[in-house]
RNA sequence: GGGUCAGUAGCUCAAUGGCAGAGCACUCGCCUUUUAAGCGAAGGGUUGUAGGUUCGAAUCCCACCUGACCCA
């Protein structure tokens, strides 16, 4: 590899210690505290002259002078100074620490406990081992890592300098443990269902596409877990769930990942509205697993997931706020004419029904910050939704926004294998009209409702969005280790 | 897709048509209580890429690459 000066420099401190007889890689360590926990109890382990060996990686500046050095380590959770006298830990090592050993360099070591003129809580060093020797240098000591690109290609790097980046997936995995939590206490099962899919559904989105070289087949990453968790449903089992990733071809913005964390739950003998007791069970306790209470802080804004959610219609929150009654406007032409006739600030979509979403996205939705379900989603909306007990043009659907952020979407599950056919039918009626996010026919799917599905309620949480209201994040790439970058030129 | 802004040393940033600089980091020397240690010295550049204008371009123009923000 090619290496530039300061690289080069720190290759050859390398080359130096392994001269030395000092390997610059090796295979084991021997920590005896990590650093809080040495910090916790620090006084008393000092007063009984306890002997430790902490490992870490050298941060900040080496602090050498003529006898004596100071430097500190940090382990993932801790942080400790060490102290290094010439004459405790030796001429040889005291001229290698100085000299060969650099910031950045996973170093381990041992001695005695004591506190510094200033109080710092140090650890008084007789002995050294090199663990891992750095070769690329550190960023700006005092300004750190703050190029938004640097730290995205560099993500690594980033979650070494950067440590509220480490907190974002530690709130991250918390969402994620609370959301088992609270399945498994009500006796869902996890399972896994096919990532690769022949017919890709459960949403209405663009794939990714994918060949088996020995079927001689083209596969689709998933778009949703969907299809198959309700296949399981007809298969006799009444409470099932899956968190993973999903892919959909689409665009990169603040809220959306072209692979992304799902987690989607199916209860038979259920409906949507056990599905909106369990999204508010779910936030609630979250919130109060982190915070210790329901409320959290999202940018400016107070979020209470305490109350029961507010509920409001799609039609009729359109109508209120722009006038236009979508649900006596049949037509895509008639409802586009009336957007335009008020010079609604919204993009034209391929069918009533995406006409429909969009106007109620961009007009109501931003506008929903504390914790709302959006209800009433026209049927042509909802492929695989059962219609509403009193109207059958609308589906027992909701939607969960927190913040102005789609975070879940859960629906009374359509189950009627002959209604569900012409749903898909209407879908492939607007494929042929150019909307290419369509849900495709999946006759295996009908033929399982053929069966017999029971009545199910079922429920899809955006894992990322979730971690970003809980992380206090205004942007999903902060809640996703390694966002998606197009390779730099050359 | 459209618009705006940005890309200069390892990092953080200057230099608005006239010698490409600073701070930190790094290297060398001194230093036994440092905390962004201190004092002294030295090194480090294909100014995102490729063209153009000009006596002369980091700077002006064109295209492209990468990223950020805003809009649709």
């Amino acid at each position: 590899m090619e290496l530039n000066e300061l690289q080069q420099q720190r290759a050859d401190k390398l080359a130096r210690l392994r001269a030395a007889g000092i390997e610059g890689y090796p295979a084991r360590s021997q920590r005896t505290h990590a650093i809080p926990a040495l910090l916790a109890d620090f006084d008393a382990m000092m007063t009984q002259g306890a002997q430790v060996t902490v490992v870490g990686r050298i941060v900040g500046a080496r602090r050498i002078m003529g006898k004596l050095a100071f430097a500190h380590i940090e382990d993932e959770h801790g942080r400790i100074q060490l102290w290094l006298s010439r004459a405790e830990v030796g001429d040889e090592w005291f001229e290698r620490f100085a000299n060969d050993i650099d910031t950045f360099d996973i170093i381990q070591a041992s001695g005695s406990l004591r506190r510094t003129n200033a109080g710092e809580a140090s650890v008084f060093v007789n002995h050294i081992a090199l663990l891992s020797k750095a070769i690329n240098p550190p960023p700006d000591k005092w300004h750190g890592l703050t190029d938004t690109e640097a730290r995205l290609r560099e993500r690594y790097l980033d979650m070494i300098v950067n440590h509220d980046v480490r907190a974002n997936f530690r709130v991250r995995a918390q969402v994620m443990r609370m959301m088992r939590k609270v399945l498994d206490e009500r006796g869902f099962l996890e399972v896994e269902t096919p990532v690769l899919q022949p017919i890709y559904g459960g949403a209405t989105a663009r794939p990714f596409t994918t060949f088996h070289n020995q079927l001689k087949q083209d596969l689709y990453l998933r778009i949703a877990v969907e299809l198959y968790l309700k296949r399981m449903i007809v298969g006799g089992f009444e409470r099932v769930y899956e968190i993973s990733k999903v892919f959909r071809n689409e665009g990169v913005d603040r809220t959306h990942n072209p692979e992304f964390t799902m987690m989607e739950c199916y209860q038979a003998f259920g409906d949507y509205n056990d599905m909106m007791d369990l999204v508010e069970d779910v936030c609630r306790q979250t919130a109060i697993h982190l915070t210790g209470s329901t409320v959290i802080q999202y940018q400016e804004y107070s979020i209470d997931f305490g109350p029961k959610w507010q509920r409001i219609s799609i039609p009729g929150s359109i109508l209120e706020r722009t006038g236009i009654d979508v649900l006596a406007l049949k037509t895509h032409e008639e409802l586009i004419r009336a957007i335009r006739e008020r010079k609604l600030p919204v993009e034209t979509k391929p069918s009533w029904a995406k006409q429909v979403d969009e106007l109620f996205s961009e007009i109501i939705q931003p506008s929903l910050i504390q914790p709302t379900f959006i209800v009433d989603h026209p049927v042509e909306l909802s492929p695989l939704a059962k219609r509403h007990a009193h109207d059958p043009a609308i589906t027992e659907r909701f939607e969960a926004i927190v913040a102005g952020m789609e975070i879940g979407n859960g629906y009374s599950e359509l189950n009627d294998p002959f209604d569900q056919e012409q749903r898909f039918l209407g879908q492939l009626q607007d494929q042929a009209k150019g909307d290419d996010e369509a849900h495709q026919l999946d006759s295996d799917y009908i033929n399982a409702l053929m069966y017999g599905m029971p009545p199910t309620g079922g429920l899809g949480m955006g894992i990322d969005r979730m971690a970003m209201v809980f992380a206090n994040q205004s942007t999903i790439r902060d809640v996703v280790v390694f966002p998606h970058l197009r390779p730099r030129e050359g």
